[in-house]
DNA sequence: CTTATTTGTAATAGTGTTGGTTACAGATGG
DNA sequence: CCATCTGTAACCAACACTATTACAAATAAG
């Protein structure tokens, strides 16, 4: 599909979805094709493409972050929070990636199908 | 605690502090004092405040969200996409919420303090 | 009563991120 | 050679978030 027919279907601009995909195909999940004819082709089975996988191709950071600033190192709390907050956060990422990690593309479709009768 | 004594500890700027604990007030959490000697307390046992209260009351939207553009409902996908994916955001912030219920303020404190030694 | 202290809140400015848009070079097939 | 796509840079608008200033209102202490 090229992607303005994308950006029809999800009503927005052919450059914002050039701009997505091209992250995607970083990740090896799509290729793209210029020229007449081009356009954007799913390159893996989408069995097997999970929405997590999706997820780390499109957004890099993870939901949960660290105060910008740095907390004063002189009080007893700012100087350790950090350090104990930190595993804490892995530990709910995981715990959402986990759910995503459940949910195929190919599943997705099915249930727009299905959806759809 | 004045806001302007956490402010200096969390390297921020009072009003910041007033705000976000403004917040924390409004589910019932920790009160406030105007006035000489006043200032803000914690009004509920931290054993049973968990990180995930304490992220319902200071950030009500969720972390997960539909497209800010409605989706062409004339595509067969557009048109039920939003329908399929609801459900499926819901598990995943369940599941991380049901991470973060598991931590208390009281066992931060405790982390902190261990780390502290 | 006066003064120092502290919250409550409005107003404003700066900053960064995101999405949208335009523009155009480069690739490709007919 | 032309129509069609991607690739990408540049730019703007919208929005959110943080910080900051300013000041009214509450409160305790003297």
């Amino acid at each position: 599909m090229t992607s303005e027919y994308i950006a029809g279907s999800v009503n927005t601009n052919p450059v914002v979805v050039r701009r997505l995909l091209a992250l995607l195909r970083e990740a090896g999940f799509v290729t793209s094709q210029p020229g007449n004819g081009g356009g954007w082709e799913l390159a893996v089975n989408p069995e097997k493409l999970t929405l997590e996988k999706v997820r780390q191709a499109v957004q890099e950071e993870s939901p949960f972050s660290m105060h910008s600033r740095q907390p004063n190192q002189r009080c007893p709390v700012g100087k350790k929070i950090q350090g104990v907050l930190g595993p804490l956060y892995v530990r709910a990422e995981k715990a959402m990636e986990g759910e995503l990690a459940k949910t195929t593309v190919q599943s997705l479709l099915s249930a727009v199908q299905v959806a759809e009768k």
